[in-house]
DNA sequence: TATTGTTATACTCTATAACTATA
DNA sequence: TATAGTTATAGAGTATAACAATA
């Protein structure tokens, strides 16, 4: 088909910036990605310092709680959690056979400290960008996005 | 350490609910599973029906710029142009011999037009969840917190 | 029978480096 | 020198299936 160069675009438009779907995803993979260089600083992935807090709010917790809390599945948990024991930052206790308690270690501890603050500084560094007015209705309305029954 | 078992957990709280970059990535991840299931049945994966209303909209644009405007780099833009140009969803006229323009085929068209309906479909879904206050304003602060010059 | 944890495996997405052809 | 496109490759993240041990 014969083309002229008048369908040369010099500013392009995006037609996806108008929808939720497109927002949300770049909107997470932004933050995600500056967590991710935050929390590498204390060689931790953004999985590892979830699961970390997780066990530090529930000790006791068990691999497959977290798993179904995070929207990690079994198998995957299994590697993450040898890893995190492997580096001394939580440990098991048997719970009923078949399954172990998660508790964290002292160094655990305080890394799980470390990574709350790198958190937390991400999370009031971005919603400053923001008015008081949203910022306190945001988190519920992406909740109600994924989750009907909120915690 | 020894422990007794008033640390299990019977309903266990989630420390990471509060916090926007978590609510952001569940949402997205969500939304995102809810737009592949849909998209499957017309054989397409988000970023090829993303790429196929990119065309639509900005004809003769090229593979680098839809990748700029989208975040995916130009390495990975190659195969995915080529399955497109393989389906007969799109194809290339010369743009200045090292680059080529795109635009839709008759058959890339109706596509992207199927394509736009899922996507419609879903948000019109998703953003009923919401109030109408709430549905006006959420995407413009999303858009804040990644991209400081919206378009 | 169902659940917990594990291993193996495969698929997708993403990132970098190196190369070519052209500007 | 810089840019557009390509190829190869490596690393995450995620998904399923199968198995052992235990409930």
């Amino acid at each position: 088909m014969k083309r002229n160069n008048t369908d040369r675009q010099i500013s392009p438009t995006n037609p996806l910036s108008a929808l939720l779907g497109y927002q949300l995803r770049r909107a997470s993979v932004a933050m995600m990605a500056n967590l991710a260089a935050d929390l590498n600083d204390i060689s931790l992935r953004p999985s590892e310092a979830s699961i970390l807090l997780l066990v530090q709010a529930n000790p006791g917790i068990t691999q497959s709680m977290i798993g179904s809390i995070l929207g990690i599945n079994r198998a995957n948990m299994a590697p993450l959690t040898a890893l995190l024991v492997g580096r001394g930052l939580i440990d098991r206790t048997p719970a009923d056979g078949r399954s172990h308690g998660l508790h964290l270690t002292k160094a655990g501890t305080a890394l799980a400290k470390k990574a709350a603050r790198c958190i937390e500084t991400l999370e009031t560094r971005v919603l400053a960008k923001m008015p008081e007015k949203v910022r306190s209705t945001l988190v519920g309305q992406l909740r109600a996005i994924w989750d009907e029954t909120p915690d």
